[in-house]
DNA sequence: CAAATTTTGATTTACGTACCTCAGAATTTC
DNA sequence: GAAATTCTGAGGTACGTAAATCAAAATTTG
């Protein structure tokens, strides 16, 4: 049988309300007695039953998250996943919150967590703006002990207790040798090949790692590829279609376009109008309908995907365990970049 | 506040005692009065809390893990977080048993699951070998009201519960395209390329939708790369090693060679050993030291991998969720297909 | 209509932990 | 050595559900 609280007490030799005092930092016992029952507790190796101490605690873990009101697909998409998550919170023993910021504003992001402060929920998790008044923000909440996480965007070299999402150097790099290698980069010879980048802004940490990988494996590995200057598109189709339709018609030997921020309705129509010779190899980021749609039909050769519902459930459960002080199981909760091609879609 | 059984047994104006056997089935309830109370319990939208009710009945969920004892990485592995599953136990209200099996044993597999039936756990997971003799056990499994989950390997048109592993055939194609882009297929020409296919056996289910869906997009989408007869290598690594030596030997125009089954290390010793003009195309299965080297150093280009650990542990939340007759979250048991290049190694 | 049977209510204990109160013991301080 | 302080023990209630007992009420049966 398990151990529980009674059998320390036995053991120890003390009393039951002096088994709870140590077991939770309540003051009141005398050093001896103390080591006493933490001898106990080791030698028997208990652990404490955490439904049990929720249920009499009648505990629930209030959580915030934080999400930019962004209108394309893969942000309503993580917004959906949050609600899902809310719809299961009687069952979870969770009690979300879900609070709209404006998206691509550190100020209004700094507000809305300043305002979770106040509120000391169980935990937040939030798509970071990488900026040094977020940061500041951000260690104010560790003061306060509130565990966060980021979620899809992270705050590197910051008071985040993890960060649920990709590792977007990893992602730009994939994107970069599957590049390479569709253009069958090592035999391209001296003509080399032309490749656009289309993002939605520097400004977004995500994209500049994602650039910055891709644009290291194709220096590397295939130098006689030659990477245009990047489009920023601000993940707007309207942007995207026409800066694309420009490009495609000024550099009429583009054999490849990197996609790797949202927002890719506008790349896709903007292809499906041209009427080159030959096609370019296009690989985009996030699985959408329009993507998805585009993947099968072949106007799109490669998809790089995070899932959203599993970033969603990989930040809840962990802010349950930071809430726990438990620790986290690391292979469980590594988010990883799915590759879809037209033969793998689910 | 969540409604509780006592909210429903002053709504429904009857006494604890009976909501309790309308709600556990239990007899000696008038249809009037049942009704009543599930009119109570819809009202109020009642549900019950599973982690009160466990502690009630101090409940453990006992699961019996069967498991080939193959001696390849990718089933050590497994074996391994099936073990780790077990450590949690305590903490997950488990109580895992592995059962070892002699591998590719179909008798041996009955007679284990026979075993099972007799002791009446809460659940069983095990690999499949598609046998008709497996499948009347398992359905003897399911008249008795045990849930399964089939893991790695499935038993299609049975009557387990639920499959937790990859989509081979998928896997196959995704392989198949890989390999053709990689091959860059589309631009061959007259000439044409030469791939080469090593399994461990064609008996086994996984190995043969692996082969079909590789096959079906290599004659649909690259008409001109030939697949040279299947090579069964039992998943021995000496074995295959001098298939692949031999097969290097005499067709000197090997581009691409897909390893479908397990056992890469004597797949990787024959290509170290070759010295061609340029080496092949190499796409392999199942991310293993050996494998995650080989990709590494340029030997291997590119991996399938099914992840062990998501598959033990989605195949323990079906399991709970089966045993408590509470619906799966789809979408979190999918497992999905990794692809690694030597760009996005975790 | 009485007896037998079924249905229902009231109450209790249990699961393992949290948290509270109060009294008594041990220790420290003066 | 008495008073003040600090520990400790004993006991209870609570969380939400399960499961049991026993008596009372309602219903069916003969």
């Amino acid at each position: 049988m398990k151990p529980t609280v009674h059998d320390i007490a036995k053991i120890a030799g003390v009393s039951l309300a002096t088994v709870d005092r140590v077991l939770n930092g309540r003051p009141g016992v005398r050093s001896v007695t103390r080591g006493k029952v933490e001898e106990a507790i080791a030698s028997l190796g208990y652990v404490r039953d955490l439904a049990a101490a929720n249920l009499a605690k009648s505990r629930t873990y209030s959580f915030v998250f934080i999400l930019p009101a962004n209108d394309n697909s893969f942000m309503i998409g993580l917004t959906e996943e949050v609600r899902g998550a809310v719809a299961r919170s009687s069952f979870e023993r969770t009690d979300i919150r879900i609070v709209d910021v404006p998206p691509f504003d550190p100020d209004a992001l700094v507000a809305a967590l300043e305002a979770v402060l106040a509120e000391k929920p169980a935990g937040v998790a939030f798509v970071a703006i990488d900026a040094p008044e977020v940061r500041a923000a951000a260690e104010r909440l560790r003061q306060a002990g509130i565990p966060m996480v980021t979620l899809v965007s992270d705050l590197p070299d910051s008071s985040r207790d993890h960060y649920a999402g990709i590792d977007n150097i990893a992602a730009g790099r994939t994107a970069g040798s599957l590049m390479g290698r569709f253009l069958n980069g090592p035999s391209l010879g001296e003509r080399g090949a032309t490749v656009a980048v289309l993002a939605g802004s520097m400004l977004v940490r995500d994209h500049r790692e994602r650039l910055e990988g891709f644009s290291t494996v194709i220096a590397q590995a295939y130098p006689n590829v030659r990477i245009l200057p990047v489009l920023e598109g601000r993940d707007d189709p309207v942007l995207a279609e026409t800066m694309i339709a420009e490009a495609l018609r000024r550099n009429a030997d583009i054999a490849g376009i990197y996609s790797l921020g949202a927002g890719n309705r506008g790349l896709i129509r903007a292809l499906q109008a041209a009427h080159g010779p030959s096609r370019p190899l296009v690989i985009a980021h996030e699985l959408t309908a329009s993507t998805r749609a585009a993947l099968a039909d072949g106007t799109i050769d490669a998809v790089l995907n995070q899932d959203a519902g599993h970033e969603v459930r990989s930040a809840i459960r962990v802010l349950k365990a930071k809430a726990d002080g438990l620790p986290v199981l690391a292979a469980q909760e590594r988010i990883r970049i799915d590759i879809f091609l037209k033969d793998n879609l689910p």
